[in-house]
DNA sequence: CGCACTATTCAGTGTTACTATATAGTAGTA
DNA sequence: TACTACTATATAGTAACACTGAATAGTGCG
């Protein structure tokens, strides 16, 4: 039913700027998805990668092991607007019925 | 991470009335979850059965077979309560995000 | 009888997130 | 050198949840 819901965070993060996955689980956790770890996130990256949603670029890092960088293709974009899409329309029924309608 | 918010909806629709889960089922669908099948909602309830939320009683039905009615005990009242807490928490974070905080 | 509607059940499947661990680079420090 | 901490990725295994699809059964109507 939601599924996907992180991973639409995850879009919509990577969406924002070129980013890599230990960056994305910090990110997360600023939001306040303090229970993300690590492994969800890359978990999730793997899929996107899979699903053809992102392009890849490993660089150096002078803090750690080389990173790899997302960026989001055209499939990607067109996935997180159907993810807003989505979560609008979810979102806006859940809360009616809250609402007590 | 968003898992039972079908959950928390079957909660909040058995809280409003005692139901049963063909009656729920239609519900949802009018509420806009046109997609949501009986099959389902009965394993949800089974569910919440199981975690011992819901109180149950057989009444028979003069449209056809018995159907089995659902009350939240004072489990599922809590459950629905953290529900609805724990939906307010992510869904904010979630528009945060969309809003480009 | 056949069909539509009402009503429940359940075995099987797929997706997603979580758990838990391994590996590895950099840098400070004792 | 040895250790600790932080940065960074990967992945096997598990659990939870929703979905698929079919079976079963009662009522009423043509």
């Amino acid at each position: 039913m939601l599924k996907g819901v992180l991973e639409g965070c995850v879009l919509e993060i990577i969406s924002r700027k070129e980013t890599y996955g230990y960056e994305i689980t910090r990110r997360l956790n600023t939001l306040g998805f303090t229970d993300v770890v690590d492994g969800t996130v890359y978990t999730i990256l793997v899929r996107l990668e899979k699903n053809n949603l992102v392009d890849i670029e490993k660089k150096p890092s002078d803090m750690g092991p080389p990173r790899k960088f997302y960026v989001l293709n055209d499939a990607g974009r067109e996935e997180l607007l159907q993810f807003w899409r989505k979560w609008e329309f979810i979102s806006s029924k859940i809360n009616e019925l809250k609402e007590k309608k």
